[in-house]
DNA sequence: CACGCCATCGGGGATGACCCTGGTTGATCC
DNA sequence: GGATCAACCAGGGTCATCCCCGATGGCGTG
């Protein structure tokens, strides 16, 4: 290792980003700390660091926010997230942004100095634990958590809004349940007007969140 | 740890089973080896072991057959796939149906038995390399290969499919891109007709697919 | 310069989507 | 036995979608 890994620092507790700088300050190289998302775009692209230690938790969007801001414009930085949470969403949302790695502000100085190498390096790092989440996510195996929107729907309205979210027309789902296509019509007000919708375009995209297809 | 691990070998060459079993037979339990996914299916719901080392590359469909197999009938079944490839497919298919972890076959013995004992906690275990294919995959960042169809659509038309794909009427779009209703309704025919589609749920199915939104 | 392609716009029309106000039947509950 | 609700259906209306026909101007290529 010639150079030192050059990394910038994200976190919205100054005291924390001082402990970051005199824990790990010595072995690679701080090239800039903010505590906000604004001024951590700004700082980021104008600092081009190899890794940018990411607090998951900022007030305006969080990391996600500073992940989604950078976008693609610094493909040889590699943002590694750093958080107090071990919340599955927090996981999940924060790789979906592009982070490169997740790990909670109980690692020691050692693993994380480790873990900046290795991020650097273009692996990815992980707490064991958070990884188990991100797979699950992965396989698809967060199984809808049990709908409380869905059981205000009755049995037929339920039907009749998985067969409309797939892009069946009026006709169509008439006559795959066999009832008329006024019949249809009026389970699909129901079921837009329970669940606050205003067209078969937002109950798609609804039914997809929750992948009910 | 009281009890050894009960840990389940699926290879299809012999001579590497055994020196599976001579290198950690006597830090876990091996309570079965077979070489095939038929009898890997039947003798591990037999057996049910903590966890199953699962080569990725064998006949008839290799070791995602097997999770396939087995689905959700064991969830203490913790399996790890072990592989002399480290290609992305391989990794990514793996993960997908539902393996905990994937380590090559270049592995030293402490490191197995680490990963063996990784898994079988509920946590995720990876050759950091590989661990980097997946949160790619996941990340949506493999841009979809070069869209072939995409590219018979002109600027005008790419922009109008995703403003459309998104569920905005035609209104909308014309207000937003500030032109005429009638132009976007022009718009929107060229690109059905070019994609051979013939509804805007085929459209909105069609840009989904290909993670366009 | 003629030709093709793109982008823009229009008329007219058929069908679909969505809403409103009704109605009937049958099951369930108190 | 009245109240409630799921499920079914109808008429009539407005707007959206999608198609057909057509037109104009710009821009690049042979």
């Amino acid at each position: 290792m010639t150079a030192r890994v050059r990394v910038f620092v994200v976190d919205d507790h100054a005291l924390f980003r001082s402990g970051v700088k005199a824990e790990i300050g010595d072995a690679v190289e701080i090239v800039g700390d903010v505590g906000t998302v604004d001024e951590a775009i700004i700082a980021i692209r104008a600092t081009r660091p190899d890794v940018v230690l990411l607090d998951v938790h900022l007030p305006n969007g969080g990391g996600r926010a500073i992940l989604e801001g950078l976008a693609d414009d610094l493909p040889d930085t590699k943002c590694l997230a750093l958080s107090v949470s071990d919340a599955a969403d927090d996981v999940i949302g924060v790789i979906r942004a592009g982070a490169r790695g997740y790990v909670t502000k109980t690692i020691t100085r050692e693993e994380l100095l480790d873990a900046i190498r290795r991020v650097h390096a273009g692996d990815a790092v992980f707490s064991p634990r958070l990884a188990g989440f991100v797979l699950d996510a992965f396989a698809g195996s967060v199984p809808v958590t049990s709908d409380p929107d869905m059981d205000r729907l009755t049995n037929r309205e339920q039907e009749v809004l998985r067969l409309i979210a797939r892009g069946y027309t009026y006709k169509e789902v008439a006559a795959r349940i066999h009832v008329s296509v006024k019949t249809v019509e009026t389970h699909v007000s129901s079921v837009l007007r329970k669940l606050q919708l205003s067209n078969r375009h937002e109950l798609t995209a609804w039914a997809t969140d929750r992948r009910l297809l």
